[in-house]
DNA sequence: TATTAGCACTCCAATCAAATGAGTGCTAAC
DNA sequence: GTTAGCACTCATTTGATTGGAGTGCTAATA
């Protein structure tokens, strides 16, 4: 709210808003006439001409009316769009069937707010970082290979399959099995290293060498995490004459289908917490390139313990932040507890 | 081969393959330079116009050169390509790095396989009605719930996490693990009715109550076939200009995102097997709405009894198909048996 | 009788000019 | 400080023109 002035303020914010509308670049007659200021249309432009100055809106060609830069969006987002705390009756409200693969209701949130919103869509599953060993298993599945069961604190089941020389008898199977669980109990993710590993290869005693093998490949499974990453509502962005010419379409769904690029999303969006858990990332802003004309809004979801993900939602810069942040806000809500009891 | 008479064959060829390599309808004058049949064009003028009249060649509007129907690329494929055998010596290798998880490889297979036909590819995860249970354990997890692990002749694992009322004691559970194991093992699929499911339910005896919740969860598991489906290289199409306007490529990716569509084309290729294992299915002739300009390859991998799966190829009809034929056979004869040595 | 040369005709695609109109910037008056 | 008025700019649309590729038909040819 700066050396602006309110009615510069009025005015960019009538621009953007009619921008947000209608995606054609909006003129002085248009603002004159539709906001409460009665100025005329001359007046308007002296402003906007000094708007542009300031680099809050951009004209595409000389003659044409003014469309928001970057930094135009980015003041609506921060000081215009005041977050009004409506009530959240009217939302259409995220109804998440209770599968049980976690898989499964991730596809589905991505799905359901891509057709709720229009826009493209993303969600990671939870980071299990801080998440703990319940339970381990270990059984011999035939003569040459063991099976690791591993459960985690928020029931995700891990299978490993572990190749063996010889079959293991029954007493050293039992054995290491007690052991694994003593030791690894109750552990979470970075506590597992090369210390405890080593440790517990001693304590092993004389299996040590087959117990190596064993632990090796268990450590390996528990500590694996591995960032899925679920999109959909690609072809939302041919809805958007903006970025539906072939060379952007292709790119942008290249990305979005290749999935590994949204990561660097994923780890900005993490560490960078805003009070809101909220963050709008507006054309260059963001870290990947290929969308460089889209503004990306991501919202980090918690499950209870650090145990987080993210959302996001891909668009047009001209997007509805309003609507998009109160979605996120809403689903990450709903979102939040849905697998603290399972199934 | 029939009434058509060997010059129109040659001449429908000529057409055909001119036609693949450019993408641009071809016309009389081109025909009688590059073919060795020395006509001038007025000749090709009129078996044009004869074949045109029996339904091979289209002509896009008057006065421009004739593109192949669908009639015609089916004869193309069904008569004109022949399966020289050549020596896949120069096809490039798939090396299929040896991951342990499938989910992965077939992932990856999908992407390779995009990137070095520059088509559309998808594949699907094998059906394993055919295959057998090895291996079922049940552990305690905490006080109200049990993990069911149940391995398949594959090496597929499954998990299934059951509520309980109240804990089972240690014996309960020893018994239930012999009971399922002695009368499940080594049974397929279909195999496992609700026949088999009551016989068991009366031997448990007095813990049939409990038993049945257990048995019914296992069953299900078991039974429960998700067959996923991979797509990769949706955004090849943006390459081929009848396919990459906004409309027809936000349709085809559609499909290809929501993949559900799509399986209406593996059980068609699963059953209708023709005796190379190779689907053609041009225009529309294949059973999606969406695809009607493309024309699909589809081929069935198989694991050995009766565990297929579907992989295939997604491109505009004037597809390269016989480098496509080429590249799934090499594929599905490389997958065959990739997983039958797990790890 | 089959093939070919020649020519009129069709139609797409590219090019260009003019007309349109939304919008600006500037100046002078209020 | 605000506004009316006017000249100017420039993307977009429209229509007319042209060029070229290709066909179909007819008449001549082997």
């Amino acid at each position: 709210m700066d050396e602006l002035g309110e009615r510069k303020i009025k005015i960019l914010d009538a621009i953007i808003r009619t921008y947000l509308e209608t995606g054609e670049p909006v003129g002085s007659r248009t603002i004159s006439k539709y906001t409460d200021l009665n100025l005329s249309s001359a007046t308007i432009r002296n402003e906007m001409s000094n708007l542009e100055e300031l680099g809050y809106i951009v004209q595409p060609h000389t003659s044409a009316g003014r469309i928001p830069s970057d930094k135009g969006y980015r003041f609506y987002v921060d000081h215009l769009l005041q977050n009004k705390d409506k009530e959240i009756s009217d939302m259409k409200d995220f109804v998440i069937e209770h599968t049980e693969r976690m898989e499964n209701v991730l596809k589905q949130v991505a799905r359901m707010l891509a057709q709720s919103t229009n826009y493209a869509t993303m969600i990671t599953s939870p980071k299990y970082s801080a998440n703990k060993v319940k339970f381990i298993q270990l059984s011999q599945l035939d003569d040459n290979q063991l099976l690791a069961v591993i459960v985690m604190e928020a029931n995700v089941v891990k299978n490993k399959m572990i190749p063996l020389e010889k079959p293991l008898d029954n007493e050293t199977l039992l054995r290491l099995n007690v052991l694994l669980n003593s030791t690894l109990n109750g552990m979470s993710i970075p506590e597992i290293n090369l210390a405890t590993i080593s440790k517990m290869k001693e304590q092993a005693g004389s299996y040590s060498d087959i117990v190596g093998v064993v632990l090796d490949a268990v450590a390996e499974t528990i500590s694996q995490e591995e960032l899925e990453i679920y999109t959909s509502g690609a072809t939302n962005i041919f809805k958007y004459p903006e970025l539906s010419d072939s060379q952007k379409a292709s790119e942008l769904i290249y990305t979005l289908e290749e999935k590994q690029q949204l990561a660097t999303l994923v780890s900005d969006s993490l560490s960078d917490e805003s009070n809101t858990g909220i963050q709008v990332y507006i054309g260059n802003e963001s870290p990947i390139q290929t969308m460089k004309d889209c503004s990306v809004v991501t919202a980090t979801y918690e499950l209870g313990e650090g145990v987080k993900g993210t959302v996001g939602i891909i668009g047009p810069k001209r997007m509805d932040y309003e609507k998009v942040m109160d979605s996120l806000k809403e689903l990450t809500n709903q979102l939040d507890g849905i697998f603290k009891k399972p199934s």
